[in-house]
DNA sequence: AGTCGTGACCTTACAGCGTAAGCCTGCGGC
DNA sequence: GCCGCAGGCTTACGCTGTAAGGTCACGACT
């Protein structure tokens, strides 16, 4: 039976919603990082596998092995691929134009900002291991590192000055965010179990000062911590200009 | 053959330098703890299975099961382990002595300390997630935010103010021990190319800047700059502090 | 003294992982 | 009309974490 029901009724198919399988669009590079992008976003890092992945994108994960070289080195594009984010940040200024505070603080906000828009995989950046080890986190690609230092240098900044601003933006940038999406990716998680209950004193009290500040450790004041922290790591930075 | 060549001889193995087998440390959690340490402070965090550090304490994997409930509660272990190094620190005080600023220096010098004794080990206070949202890494334990706190209070800080000082002090000791420890951790890779020859002009030269900064970029002033962002952090809580 | 419980370790087994090697098939060019 | 090959798929291997159950020495109790 040449025409039996075991042959694929490809128009069938369409017609029930599905694009035809061959034209399914073809699988590149960015496809698959976009795509383990998303992925890190919707259910953690953990949940990342290659069969996974190329099930989420209609293929064997065998086939993602075409575009990219094995898991690690998926993990290093979907780093440049959040990092990349920030290219397209009309915020971001190629140069200094309102001053070097003005730069900095755009810049600093950019990473924030893509920092906040993946919170799962943002400590990817903190945790896959840098190229060169003067590459800093979380502005460890070239291109960041030369703008940064680029701007600074215009800006009057001396060599070493523009390094030691660098060391010291990342290290701000890092501890401040990493902590602040830890947060968020936390209580996403499985809520375990909150025991407000009464039974409170069941356990003994033996932290009484966190028990009784707990209100104050609950609130969330990130956004204006970061902008005060940065406010006085500019201060910072304007005395290594000064003293260069 | 009862007393046969198949028969293990225990005393010829004692003999021979062995321990007998049945007396060969009684394998408790703690030791299992303490090798995992070891064991990623040599190989690294990806090198850890179960079934390997099973090996490096002579026994199966599926042993380690009866005194850790898996791989996941094995690793918070090693944090807390890792940290719980810091308790037998003699520099670090019970209480502030010498004035707050003393306290907090001593410290954060603590936690610097079990950073560099652990290298690879230290990402994991990290990235593990933590118990509560508002627990932040490095001081991630119930205890030590006891003790900062009240350190603080009993100082004449007001409620807010300590949080605020936890929640700066945390920030910026992850920054910037996570960047010291990934730049240790890096070197100790394969090493990979330094392509240091004399080729370098084989690629275009597309980041004249870092190119030209790159003796600067290599420097390594962690201990300096620790000191000296640790120093104008304590001035910037000296201003909560006074604010409030 | 003999029996039996139990704790500590081992064995087996399973599903899932990353990935090396090779197979299949439909499309474009000669 | 045929062939080459790009772009997928299949199979297979060694590894992982871990659930389930086996084995065996030792200490306690009758």
């Amino acid at each position: 039976m040449p025409d039996g029901d075991d042959i694929v009724d490809a128009d069938a198919k369409v017609v029930a919603g599905e694009a035809p399988p061959s034209t399914r669009l073809p699988l590149d590079r960015d496809r698959i990082v976009a795509a383990a992008v998303s992925f890190i976003d919707e259910f953690g890092l953990p949940g990342l596998s290659m069969r996974r992945l190329g099930g989420a994108l209609g293929v064997e994960a065998m086939s993602l092995y075409r575009y990219v070289p094995g898991r690690e080195s998926l993990l290093d594009a979907v780093v440049e691929a959040v990092l990349d984010e920030m290219g397209v940040d009309e915020e971001i200024l190629e140069a200094p134009r309102d001053g070097w505070q003005d730069f900095l603080q755009r810049l600093a906000h950019g990473v924030r900002r893509v920092a906040l828009a993946h919170p799962r995989a943002f400590p990817l950046v903190a945790s896959r291991p840098v190229e060169a080890p003067w590459l800093r986190p979380p502005l460890r690609s070239l291109p960041w590192v030369e703008r940064f230092l680029d701007g600074l240098l215009a800006e009057g900044f001396s060599d070493k000055a523009s390094v030691g601003a660098y060391r010291a933006f990342t290290s701000f940038l890092l501890g401040h965010l990493l902590l602040e999406v830890s947060t968020l990716g936390a209580d996403v998680g499985p809520l375990d179990v909150i025991d407000d209950g009464e039974d409170r004193n069941a356990k003994p009290m033996v932290y009484p000062t966190v028990e009784r500040l707990r209100r104050y450790l609950g609130e969330d004041h990130s956004a204006l911590e970061f902008e005060e922290a940065l406010e006085e790591l500019l201060n910072r930075i304007a005395l290594m200009q000064a003293e260069s």
